[in-house]
DNA sequence: TTTAATTAGTTTCCAAAAGTAACTAATATT
DNA sequence: AATATTAGTTACTTTTGGAAACTAATTAAA
């Protein structure tokens, strides 16, 4: 029920390691959130739909989002097969991320829950409150 | 950026508040994840998809959820107009949770994500470690 | 007539995930 | 020699999620 970080580019095995839903019966809702049943995997998905991008791209598109979870989020996807990552030798560093397949078909799923999120007429609840 | 507990029900607002992504811009895809970007929100969804369930039978179908966590996703559900709670005045009480309109139209969206899901070989990064 | 059962939650306390800010390595440029 | 650049790390704090025991209200059973 861990998903375990093993070798991967060249980062050493930091055991980051994330709790997964158990799911003994392969419901396969939760075995979708255990992938991405989370803030940000969307969002990145999203983000690298139309080209590849390189870390300090996204984490300007993504904004809010801090170094370190794009760091995580990263290494997770890239461990499930949803993208691909790919370092240069140079200096200074570039390392640039792209979609596999995998999570190229998710697109035409997020575009439809954008649809379905901007399809609701703002609600209280979307108000900023303290 | 709260998302604030207010008056619903007959429950006192405890000040549970999530913290949600800043979305100045209005991303579709960052106001999907303010709104279902965690464990939990789909897979409730996915459960009151034929028909509406109580506390408890929600409870065991999620088998893994905890009684305080699926209250508080309930809750936030409710308050962002996904679900409906119905409460009866009856021993022992009867709550009855069911989709709305703007729940419903997530359930296709989600068979798909399932698709997306089953597709994919079982990788390695399924293997339960530790 | 105390005792148990039922349901939809709370409460307390602890673990895990997300976030912040400062730091690093390896050059290239000024 | 000092500064800039990029893709991260590190150490630490805050926020969220989770386990387990507890409660209220009433009916049913011993």
């Amino acid at each position: 029920m861990y998903l375990c970080q093993r070798e991967s580019s060249n980062q050493k095995v930091t055991h980051m390691a994330r709790k997964l839903i158990e799911n003994p019966n392969d419901c396969p809702i939760t075995h979708s959130m255990n992938i991405i049943g989370n803030k940000w995997t969307s969002i990145i998905v999203y983000m690298l739909a139309d080209r590849k991008l390189r870390f300090g791209e996204l984490a300007v598109r993504i904004d809010k989002i801090s170094r370190k979870v794009l760091t995580d989020q990263l290494r997770e996807m890239e461990l499930r097969g949803i993208v691909v990552r790919e370092s240069y030798a140079e200096t200074p560093p570039r390392v640039e991320y792209s979609l596999t397949e995998k999570g190229a078909r998710l697109i035409p799923i997020l575009n439809q829950l954008c649809a379905w999120s901007k399809d609701i007429e703002l609600d209280l609840a979307d108000e900023k409150v303290r």
